[in-house]
DNA sequence: TGAATTAATCGTACATTTACGATAAACAAA
DNA sequence: TTTGTTTATCGTAAATGTACGATTAATTCA
């Protein structure tokens, strides 16, 4: 892939934003983020049994999750126990409701015009 | 693709986030997305000045905010002007904000354990 | 020691995303 | 009509994502 010569700057914001929104974009991963959130204790390997996705897939699924840090794991031979990462799950949720909060957005009053005019805009 | 015979169903909640999280998924597009939220009258092409990538990139990246729902834009040729969709944003913001919802969510007390004890999952 | 169980990882195929430059389309202004 | 401005779309290349089956690794149980 052809890069630009100035790469962009991200503020820690936007990349945090970007990557758990990443990881929510699959509504697989929201599935399992709600079964994983519905559960009283940690979740092993029953989803393989809720979702008909090869285990292989899902396996997939929850490395996405645990890399951008809303789930943890724990070992407990031969199955593990996953379950909401719940400091993660609160960023999460502080950054996506800052983000979405109705003051930060200006009303946009732009009307459908027939023709630009040149005052409406500040710039 | 290989696709599995059973395919996975999804509710619309879950798919609703997983296209706005999509969306939300590049830097860039946080980025856009703040730009627009804090312009008082609503944006075209300064974004072109404001962030070092290809015009047609930029386009690429506002197409797929459009497809989301989570922008507008009204043709003022030979410009265009893009806003925040306030009624995608709203939605958006209660959808992240029941998702995250905290009570929703159950605590995991789930220690780490040398060995797995039967009685300490329900199912 | 030798199964059995569970989950991660590997290898692979195909789709999608992301970036670029070039071109086309729509319209205003000269 | 021609020119300039702005933005979308096209074509393309490389990276990443998504799914599968097969294999491997770790551990328990017989």
């Amino acid at each position: 892939m052809k890069r630009t010569l100035l790469a962009v700057e991200y503020s820690g914001e936007e990349e945090t934003i970007a990557v758990f929104a990443k990881a929510l974009g699959h509504p697989v991963r929201i599935k399992i983020l709600k079964l994983l959130a519905s559960q009283q204790c940690c979740f092993t390997g029953e989803l393989t049994e809720l979702i008909p996705m090869a285990q292989s897939t899902i396996s997939q699924h929850l490395k996405a999750l645990l890399e951008a840090g809303l789930i943890q794991g724990e070992i407990n031979p031969p199955k593990v126990r996953y379950c909401i990462n719940q400091e993660s799950w609160a960023k999460a949720h502080s950054i996506f409701e800052a983000f979405f909060a109705p003051d930060r957005v200006f009303g946009c009053d732009c009307p459908i015009v027939e023709r630009a005019q040149d005052d409406m805009c500040p710039s």
